[in-house]
DNA sequence: TCTTCTGATGAAAGCGCTTTCAGCAAACGT
DNA sequence: ACGTTTGCTGAAAGCGCTTTCATCAGAAGA
């Protein structure tokens, strides 16, 4: 490792001929100098390659241009688009993304928090409001900048989707097409405020029609198309299978779609099925998956603008709502049209 | 923004009794203080809630204990799930993932690097071999611990696989199934060596079977289910369709899925698909889809414990290539078998 | 001509931690 | 009994930058 020796601040100022002072603010305030001596200091900047350390100016200056993202798993469509969009977001103003993952955990999600806010994130994001009392309290003690997405909790800024609706949503479509059966697959509803709302939503949807969904027609799932079939397979052994059928996430309705297929039923003559997220993929399975569309990659853009504000110190929205849209395909149709 | 005084060594110093140094001593190397002491600054640190400042850590000792990991995009299944892997991995070891995305630009992954170098990360995680002079320049002058993915250089340590033995698998297999035309749909091959090692490595598969993989067979794609499709339907609208297709990446096999069932052909029968990755959703769609399976998170694990191991000076190999593996599934059958 | 600004720059004091280097007591060796 | 080693702890010097605060021309005002 042959590490050339690290350009300093002090190097260039000496090879500029002026004080440490001025080539600090040449990078962070370059309007307060002459036009003359910001050249002077730029050309040495750049002969010397001289790379600012992150580590000495987040100390002196308490910040360090990143922000901390928390979310349950990267490996997920959804929040990969997120991040991927918060990332870019950031990028265009410098910031610097440091994501770390939960697993659905609460306890490593207080790990992360504190590794994080160690680590000096000027802003923080998480995904819903659910949380261990630690977290919360390390959160509201740093003071920090910290927005939470898809689920608000009334007291951090949030950057949400209204959940009970996008399941409300699934449940009237079907029960618009007469469907009277329904059943859910959704994700382990622990630690998961947004499938406990999704669920609530369909729920009530049911229920203001005169209907009902029943626990028996529910099932619990690992968030994973895998999960999604074998919730599938679940629900249509019941003696009296459900005509319908909602994935709490689309890769649940997709599960459900290979599923009837393999048992060789056609959705959606023999079975409806609506998921829940937008999922570019939903599009293109066949048939075209019937579902309430999720603005998965605003939230990560608006989530990383709104962080950036509060880092400002400028005005945010306490939450922000963002508008999910029922989107028909060939996955659902009226009961008994054969 | 009520931001709490905050605790710092010194005031755990204070508290406990003992010297800055016998607090900073009982953070990272316990070993060296005696239980009693051990236990009483660890009491403090605990009871004013205590939380080193990272910046500060960083600046003092020169490491950060965040590695940084540059991607194209965060916005697929591979580099997330690759990316998940890593970050598991260094969490166990109180490392953080400091991640960044480039889009495909050249440019913009220099930018990256310079950002991530900036942030003093202990090590870097990149995709692939090839990128901007500047960017390697960059790299080397830094002497960080650099690991590169999928597809290595011979100069930097590397965790990869073989690229072009996974299209020689795919085009191996189809020509054993007898099928002479034989279309590719590539990724942009600019600036992506692993899909010119993909496309080239079927080229010589059917070069050495006495055939051949013409220009006018291969078309390049976004890296996107519907860049599939469409790859999928320039190739079938030619006037002597391939029987037989390779997707570079498994989204584009499953957008040749869908594009076949959408003008009514049948796969396999009416054509064989191929792809190569060994998504999950591969072996869920229907037909299942033949691929060549790659251990995508193996090598986020492998990259992030090389990277490791490189900051803490332990011997590394330079380049470990993770085997692909053809899997078999419905998606492809001999050519005529009607 | 003599203040009073104004704009550009420098000196120097940290930011909160790590890490030599020393010091000191207790344990050891002979 | 007297050097030596060993184990634990403290003092203090930075790490590389930012940011007051002070300075000092030159421009502007009286």
């Amino acid at each position: 490792m042959v590490s050339a020796v690290r350009v300093k601040l002090s190097d260039v100022a000496r090879d500029a001929g002026v004080s440490a002072a001025t080539v600090s603010r040449a990078i962070a305030q370059p309007e307060l100098l002459s036009p003359e001596t910001l050249a002077r200091v730029r050309a040495s900047a750049q002969r010397l390659g001289y790379l600012p350390d992150g580590a000495a100016r987040a100390l002196a200056s308490g910040r360090s241009m990143t922000i901390g993202a928390i979310v349950p798993t990267l490996d997920s469509a959804i929040f990969a688009r997120a991040l991927q969009a918060m990332q870019a977001t950031l990028a265009q103003s410098g910031y610097l993304l440091l994501v770390a993952s939960h697993e659905a955990s609460p306890a490593a999600e207080t790990q992360a928090v504190r590794a994080l806010l160690g680590r000096g994130v000027d802003g923080l994001m998480l995904v819903g409001a659910e949380r261990a009392p630690d977290t919360t309290a390390l959160l509201k003690a740093s003071g920090l900048p910290v927005v939470l997405t898809w689920c608000g909790d009334g007291h951090f800024t949030a950057v949400t989707i209204d959940n009970a609706l996008a399941g409300r949503l699934a449940a009237q479509h079907l029960i618009k097409l007469g469907h009277r059966r329904i059943g859910m697959i959704a994700g382990h509803l622990q630690f998961n405020d947004r499938q406990r709302a999704r669920l609530a939503g369909a729920r009530a949807a049911l229920e203001e029609a005169g209907l009902s969904l029943p626990d028996s027609l529910v099932v619990e799932q690992a968030l994973t198309l895998a999960g999604g079939r074998a919730g599938c397979a679940m629900l249509l052994d019941l003696d009296a299978p459900p005509t319908a059928l909602i994935g709490g996430i689309d890769l649940f309705a997709i599960g459900c779609l290979e599923e009837a297929h393999a048992r060789g039923i056609v959705v959606p003559e023999g079975l409806s099925v609506v998921g829940i997220d937008g999922l570019d993929m939903s599009a293109h399975v066949s048939p075209g998956l019937t579902t309430v569309h999720v603005p998965t990659g605003r939230i990560g853009n608006l989530a990383a603008q709104t962080l950036m504000a509060m880092v400002a110190n400028r005005p945010v929205a306490k939450e922000t709502v963002l508008p999910v849209e029922l989107v028909v395909r060939r996955s659902s149709q009226p009961l008994n049209r054969t």
